[in-house]
DNA sequence: GTGGTCTAGACCACG
DNA sequence: GTGGTCTAGACCACC
C-alpha cells in the first residue's frame, strides 16, 4: 500500500494532484509497469473525495500515457513515459516557476541546490525501494 | 513601451499569463520600482483581451507584493521582490514539474542545462537593457 | 443554428452520440475551422440532458483534435481531422460492422450500394450548403 | 478445434469481442447449424477470461439468433442469420463509421477498397474451408 | 468486485 | 456569459 497527500487549499485542481502524486510514484518504482492501482472507491474513500474525482484523475493518467483502465478490472501501469505531446507545456511551466523563484530572492545558485536537492530525494526513494526489494 | 507576449491556446489562465510576463519585466529591469504600469484599458486593447482579465492580473500582482494599485490613477511598480507567503507553493510547484520533465526522459543533466539556459537568457536581458540605459 | 439528434435508446453512450452528431457536422461543412460551437448549456437544454454530459462530448471532441476549449470564451472548431491515432480502431469497428451486415443477409453488391448512398447523402448535405452560402 | 482472437487493449467489451469472433466464424462456415461451440469453461481457459464474460457473450448471440443454449448441454449454433432488430443499429454504425473513416482523411475510392479487401478475405476463408472438406 | 455513464446542483475561474 | 471542478448518488457494463 503506497501513500499518496492532496492539499485542498492549493489552488491546483484535485484531480491534478491525485494524478501528479501517481506519477511520482511511478517515477520513483513504487509502481511499475503491470502494477494495479488502488481502485478508484478505495482511493476516494481513503482522501475524503468524490469517486468522480479520482476518476478524473485516473483518466489524466491514462491520456497521457500512463496507465491503462479497463471496465471490471481496474487499473494498470503501462509504463514510466510521458507523452511528448506535453514537453513544450512542461519547459513554459519549468521557465515561468524559475522567474518567479528568482523573484523571492533566490540566487542562481540557491536555485540549482533546490533542483540537486529535489533530484536526490527522487533518488533517494528510489533506492530504498531497490534496498527494500533486496531483502525479499 | 515594454512588449509582453500571451498564449491562448495554453492552459494557463491569461490573467496568470499577463502577470507572469509583468513580473517578468520587473525582474529583467524593464519595469523599476516607481514605474507606472501601462493602464487596464491599452494592455486590455493592445493584447485583444477582455478589460477584466487584465485588471485581474494587476490585483493578482498587488497581492504578491510587486505592484500598487490606485483608483483613478493607475498601477505603479513598488518592489521586485514576491511575498515569501508564496515561497511554499512555487517549491511544490517546481517539484511538480522537475518530476514531469525527468519522465518525459530528460536526465538531470539535461535539466540542469535548461535552467542555465534560462537564467543565462534572463542575464543577457538585463544586461542589454542596462547598456541601452548608459548610452542615453 | 444546426441541429443534432440523440437516440436515447441506442447502446452508444449520449456523450459519444452528441460528438459524433458534431462531427457529421464538422464533415459535412455545416461547422468550419474558426466557427464556435453552441455553448454546453444551450446543447444541454436544447436536447434535454445534463450539462456535465455535453461537456464530456467536447472533451471528446478536443481529444479527437477537432475543437479546442477556451474558459470562459466557449468551444471553437480547430479543424476537420480526425488525429490519426484512432484508424486502427476505425478499420477494425469496420471489419466487425461489414461481417456483421453480411450476417444479416446483405450481399456484398447491396453494402456498396449502402455505402454510396452515405457518401452521396454526405455529398449532398456539402453542396446545398455550398449553394445557399453562394446565394448570399 | 477453431481459433478466435480478442485484444484488451481495444474499447470494445471482451463479450462483444467474443461473440464478434463467434459470429465470424459462423459467417465464414467454420461453424455450421446444428454444430456445438465450445464450452464456457473451455473458452474462458483458452482466453484467460472471466467464466462469466464467455458466457454474456453466448447470452448476446442467442439474443441475436444465432446459436441455442441449453442448460448442461452446451451451446448450439442454430443459423447463421442476425434478427432483423439489429439492422437499424448496423446501419447506423455503418454511417457514424464511414463519416469518422472520411474525416481520418480516406477518399470514398479508399474506403470502397478497404471494403473489398475485407470481403475478399471472408471469401477466402470461405473457399479454403470448401477445398479442406472437400478433401475428406 | 471493477470502471463508466448520467443526473442535479453547487461553486469557482475566466473573459 | 463561458467552461471547469467537485459532490452525492443512481444505475449500468463488465470481469
Amino acid at each position: 500500500m503506497v501513500l499518496i497527500h492532496i492539499n485542498f487549499d492549493l489552488p491546483i485542481p484535485i484531480y491534478e494532484q491525485i494524478a501528479s502524486e501517481i506519477r511520482r510514484l511511478i517515477f520513483e518504482g513504487q509502481l511499475k509497469a503491470g502494477d494495479s492501482l488502488a481502485s478508484v472507491r478505495q482511493v476516494a474513500n481513503d482522501l475524503g473525495v468524490n469517486l468522480n474525482t479520482v476518476a478524473q484523475a485516473y483518466r489524466l493518467l491514462e491520456k497521457q500515457g500512463l496507465v491503462q483502465l479497463r471496465r471490471g478490472s481496474g487499473a494498470t501501469v503501462t509504463g514510466n513515459r510521458i507523452h511528448a505531446a506535453y514537453e513544450g507545456l512542461l519547459k513554459e511551466q519549468l521557465r515561468r516557476t524559475l522567474i518567479d523563484l528568482y523573484m523571492l530572492g533566490y540566487t542562481d545558485q540557491e536555485v540549482q541546490k533546490m533542483i540537486d536537492h529535489q533530484h536526490a530525494l527522487l533518488l533517494e526513494a528510489r533506492e530504498k525501494l531497490a534496498e527494500r526489494e533486496g531483502e525479499n
